[in-house]
DNA sequence: TCGCGTGTATTAATTGGTTAATACACAATG
DNA sequence: CATTGTGTATTAACCAATTAATACACGCGA
């Protein structure tokens, strides 16, 4: 578990996102435990509370779920996994829609742009990625 | 002139912003004064120096000019100006890129929905466009 | 029953960015 | 030459979000 931190934004919405991405990924399964608050703080070197505050809120999205004082778990809910990909994929177009439409480019200048950056970072991936 | 302002960034980079989709789309040409600091201050209902950190950076950018103390003009850098253009897209690309990479969204789904995304918004603006 | 590792709650501290207040320098204009 | 409107610089205030410190509650197992 290991989460590339940047120095822009919060840090629990940071490793909120990397849950995220995992669950998207399936590189977490239903039902699977997670990490202790204390025990990713203390592999992340975070305070816990920054922790707990992230895991707060994927509780309350319905992402995770908490028995008794056990480790938290992914949700077995399915409908919920599946979209918790659609709704990255959702919130990522509708910020870059809104941004290439107030300077109005058109749809096909977009897709070309796109095409060429998209070949570019399969590139990268096939030889040896370090990206933040 | 008029910014819809938001609550989460800042005002003076929505500002910056504001000016740059301006230039982006050729509503602000070459030469053509703006606004000075305290005027457009007034207008937008925000302190002077919040006007004038957005257009320090706008001429360390090189997108606007001063000469002695009269109102700052945009640059007369046709390279510049189209650079603009350019940056912003980059910009909104790379970002977008980097979000649907991370979940591994293929390209031709990617184009999909973006396909769809982009109807919907040009559908709005035939109708009455009224939106943050 | 005691201790340990869970999750949880409350409150405080920090801190950085943003905005505001104020003053200064300059040039044009009447 | 004084006033007015420019741009500029410096400093302070503010404020909100984030993070940290601390304590509490619960359940399990030695």
């Amino acid at each position: 578990m290991k989460v590339n931190f940047n120095n822009r934004d919060p840090v629990y919405v940071q490793v909120v996102r990397y849950f995220k991405q995992q669950i998207a990924t399936n590189m977490l399964e239903p039902g699977q435990e997670i990490p202790s608050r204390r025990e990713l703080a203390s592999e992340l070197k975070i305070n816990p509370n920054t922790v707990q505050r992230a895991y707060k809120e994927m509780e309350e999205a319905g992402l995770i779920y908490t028995e008794r004082n056990l480790p938290s778990k992914i949700t077995k809910d399915e409908k919920m996994l599946h979209s918790v990909r659609e709704e990255l994929i959702i919130e990522a177009v509708d910020s870059f829609v809104a941004s290439v439409h107030s300077i109005q480019v058109p749809f096909e200048e977009v897709v070309a742009i796109l095409k060429e950056k998209y070949e570019e970072v399969s590139d990268e991936n096939k030889r040896g990625e370090s990206n933040d």
